[in-house]
RNA sequence: GGUGGGUUGGCCGAGAGGCGAGGCAACGGACUGCAAAUCCGUGUACACCGGUUCAAAUCCGGUACCCACCUCCA
């Protein structure tokens, strides 16, 4: 079976047949860099990074692009509200972004483009829409450019709306629009903007309209036709819908797939509207190891909402641990070159990670069951496979990805752990060969009590906190 | 008003006509001096009401509740 995926336009799980042969061009919406990352946000990086390393595993050759919008009107909002540049705002939360991405085992992708450095990208693109009879500037003088979407016979068939059964937004700027729902293409400087944020355009000084950019970037990077373009279910109106307006009524072909991830939610509502603090992803990290992390959002499906807790997190990073255990009792051998066939057909349908984590547990069993049996060599070939399809699902404990990054200090501390832990063990064994138990059990539990854990192995007794 | 999604055992979370995904927890057993880890076993869950079918969590009709989007959003 080869890969399927579900498109949002055709509304159903399709074969994936990509324009050229052996290649996949990807182009996925990132953030708006305007606030700190939670871990809502970086579940689409997580989703689309699964989708992508499939892809890499399954032999395509991957462009995989991800924009910031570092320019809109949330950015300067809020950094007039917090009284600096709003440049400064946009690339201090791109910093985060980006460390949060990389915390998460997160790839780089081939290219991240800004709004801000494809500001004449998208000037041509507006101007080619004008000359096409699908774009205007307003009749009011503002400077802005509305496209016209009663101009596009396709207009609203990603989402499958018609025009007239669509709401007009009630807080729009009806100023010069032909209809209420034709969107900006470009936004005329108003005096309240500071001079930074404008550009100069043929219509005079302003910035561009949101969707634009995706449009011209897309274009760019991956050509006039790709293969899947990605991001969050909020996207798909109005953002994606009118990307691909733009880009159909320049000519483009624009995206076969239309992919898009669902919400990790708080008390059932989107996590923005519960602006819960603690979820930013570095107050979540010192709860959980970010790989356990990752493993919990890797656990459900992209396209299901997943409901946050704290204690969803901790059963799955238990959970996590079983896995890891497993590995490094086989002794942590290196991946095989081959997938389980359990779990390439849960990949291949859909990107069906619940699934493939279930093909993984299994082999755990089958692993553990042939250590019980003293059979390492068996074993260090189920550990080759798990480690194998946790690489496919950026979960190899072993990727330097996941760095032992924060210096010494932690080598330093198990170092020192280990020295004492060991004159206690060196008593506790020989309580236990003397058959004094109760005095081998107290110093065990002075361990235990120390957050110490003791396991008992043939091999001799090892600690883990 | 339009569009899309959801409701599964103590909990998390798959599946999409028949055979109980998987995980966490719990209980019993094996192993262990006792533990820990591991393995084995234990569950008749699919919001509600009808219908189709030999067979429905899954298909159809309806009801309830929840969420998302409608030109600001992962």
């Amino acid at each position: 079976m080869a890969l399927r995926i579900y498109d949002t336009a055709r509304r159903d799980v399709v074969d994936f047949v990509p324009l050229v042969e052996g290649r996949a061009g990807i182009y996925v919406c990132g953030l708006t860099v305007q606030s700190e990352p939670h871990v809502g946000h970086i579940r689409s990086g997580v989703n689309f990074d699964v989708l992508r390393r499939w892809l890499a595993a399954s032999g395509y050759d991957v462009t995989f692009i991800r924009n910031t919008t570092d320019i809109d009107d949330k950015i300067l909002t809020k950094a007039a509200e917090q009284g600096r540049p709003w440049f400064n705002l946009a690339y201090d939360m791109h910093r985060e972004l980006t460390k949060a991405y990389a915390a998460l085992n997160v790839a780089p992708p081939t290219y991240e483009p800004a709004a801000t450095g494809h500001v004449p990208e998208m000037i041509e693109m507006i101007a080619l829409l004008i000359e096409r009879g699908h774009a205007y500037p307003a009749a009011d003088g503002s400077g802005d450019v509305y496209f016209d979407v009663r101009s596009l016979a396709d207009y609203g068939s990603l989402t499958h709306q018609k025009i007239d059964d669509m709401e007009a937004a009630a807080d729009a700027d009806p100023r010069g629009k032909r209809d209420p729902r034709d969107f900006a293409l470009w936004k005329g400087r108003k005096e309240s903007e500071p001079e930074t944020a404008s550009w100069p355009s043929p219509w005079g000084r302003g910035r561009p309209g949101w969707h634009i950019e995706c449009s011209a970037m897309a274009g760019k990077y991956l050509g006039e036709a790709f293969d899947i373009h990605g991001g969050g279910v909020d996207l798909r109106f109005p953002h994606h819908e009118n990307e691909q307006a733009q880009s159909r009524a320049a000519g483009h072909g624009f995206a076969t797939y239309w992919m898009h991830n669902a919400w990790i939610t708080t008390a059932g509502e989107k996590m923005s509207k519960s602006l819960g603090n603690s979820l930013v992803v570095p107050s979540v990290l010192e709860r959980v190891r970010p790989i356990e992390l990752r493993f919990y959002m890797v656990a459900a499906h992209y396209r299901s909402n997943v409901e946050f807790s704290f204690e969803a997190l901790d059963e799955a990073a238990v959970g996590f641990q079983r896995i890891e255990g497993f590995l490094e009792r086989a002794g942590m051998p290196d991946a095989s070159t081959e997938l389980r066939a359990a779990f390439v057909d849960a990949m291949d349908d859909d990107l069906g990670t619940p699934s493939a984590v279930a093909a993984i547990y299994d082999a755990v069993r089958d692993g553990n069951k042939l250590l019980g049996d003293g059979d390492t060599t068996g074993a260090a070939d189920v550990a080759s496979d798990v480690r194998a399809m946790l690489d496919v699902l950026g979960l190899d404990p072993l990727d330097p990805a996941w760095g032992t990054s924060s210096s010494g200090d932690n080598d330093k501390l198990t170092l020192a752990v280990d020295a004492l832990v060991a004159g206690l063990l060196e008593q506790r064994n020989a309580a236990r060969a003397a058959k004094d138990f109760a005095a081998a059990d107290a110093i065990r539990d002075r361990i235990k009590a120390a957050g110490i854990v003791l396991e008992d192995t043939p091999t001799g007794t090892k600690w883990s906190l």
